[in-house]
DNA sequence: ATTCGGTTTAATAATGCTATTAAATAATGA
DNA sequence: TCATTATTTAATAGCATTATTAAACCGAAT
């Protein structure tokens, strides 16, 4: 593979790992093997290869609502579909939900450089107002009861990233080992649907 | 108020809102008008500094449990009485939710040090074996729905932490205004009690 | 008035970081 | 082959940071 590329996946386990502030162009150089400056001269500055990184995350987690947003399936599955989706992918990127919200939280000007980024796309408006229109349907329907799509996509964002967010902090608080953890996940996995399942019911 | 307190206040600010990395001991020394070698002739360095600050805070969001668990009321309005206690704090502390968890996610060291003092005061492990006492018992009645006391504490934290973790970004991705913002959080505050509700109904 | 303790300051050592530059090396095409 | 371009390195400027030290300051007790 080369260099530049390499580069590109070392900064992104070292930010997702330590975050930005905590990661050095000089860890960075240091874990592919090669110079200081050539982090530079691929990328000019720490904050663009950064934010290379980080938008490459974010639109890959958001882009995994469409799959399910868009197949053929009652509301109650595409739901379950959507908690399956993530806790698979979290499971293998253990510290990306984390890395999302500490940058994305902690640095107000980067904030302004990803909505910009966000809303230059009209498809994610537009895949947006999509599950908006999914959940008002159902609502009308009565197969679930009245509450607003943004509350219900807060709800279920807040559960599945929270259970990684905490997972950390069981395995130290509690000395859990990997099957611990592994079973801690998975409980969580069965109870976010079944809080948000029951929390919906009319 | 003497110096020693301005330094520890002026630290707690900056801590809560840039985070630890990125509050330098000039920057509380410029915050508090003094000189920056005074910072470290109280509190030795800038993580024994910290720490102070953290284990306070931390302290003080365990403890806000301590009175709703002990009053004499019906599980549901315990449980309502939670989400407030926490809402009001966190309206007036909006970006401690964030801090707490970045700083026991992004520090592992820090973390065993904050394990240490969690569990060298018994009466917290007290407190949470009260907790889960009430809840078997809930479900024993038949009052709310089986579940593991962990998953439903996991709950509510997530819901009530989360809405204030995102609030910046709403305000900034959607440009609310202060009046909006308000509004967000008292949303958020009868949105998750009702699906807290709902989730436990037997 | 002077001495003494606690407080505050200025100065600085030591370190680590980003970013740049110029030179060296490797790769490529004429 | 050789000239040109791309990649890589070593060196370093410039800056910020933590922590320490010695000296200055200041108020109170003697």
């Amino acid at each position: 593979m080369d260099t530049e590329t390499q580069i590109l996946q070392a900064a992104e386990r070292l930010f997702i790992e330590k975050g930005f502030v905590a990661t050095s162009t000089t860890d960075i150089a240091r874990e592919v093997g090669c110079n200081q400056a050539l982090v530079h001269y691929y990328y000019r500055t720490k904050e663009k290869l950064f934010q290379k990184v980080f938008i490459a995350k974010f639109e890959y987690i958001f882009s995994m609502l469409r799959q399910p947003l868009e197949s053929d399936i009652g509301i109650f599955e595409k739901l379950q579909s959507v908690v399956d989706t993530y806790f698979d992918m979290f499971i293998d990127n253990r510290k990306v939900p984390f890395f999302i919200f500490n940058e994305l939280i902690l640095n107000g000007e980067r904030r302004k450089v990803i909505k910009e980024m966000f809303f230059a796309n009209a498809t994610r408006e537009e895949l947006y107002r999509r599950y908006c229109q999914q959940i008002e349907d159902a609502i009308a329907k009565g197969q679930i009861r009245p509450i607003e799509p943004m509350d219900l996509y807060l709800n279920i964002v807040s559960l599945i990233v929270f259970s990684f967010i905490t997972e950390p902090l069981f395995t130290d608080f509690l000395d859990y080992d990997d099957a611990q953890r592994k079973a801690f996940i998975a409980r969580r996995r069965t109870e976010v649907v079944e809080t948000l399942l029951r929390s919906l019911k009319p």
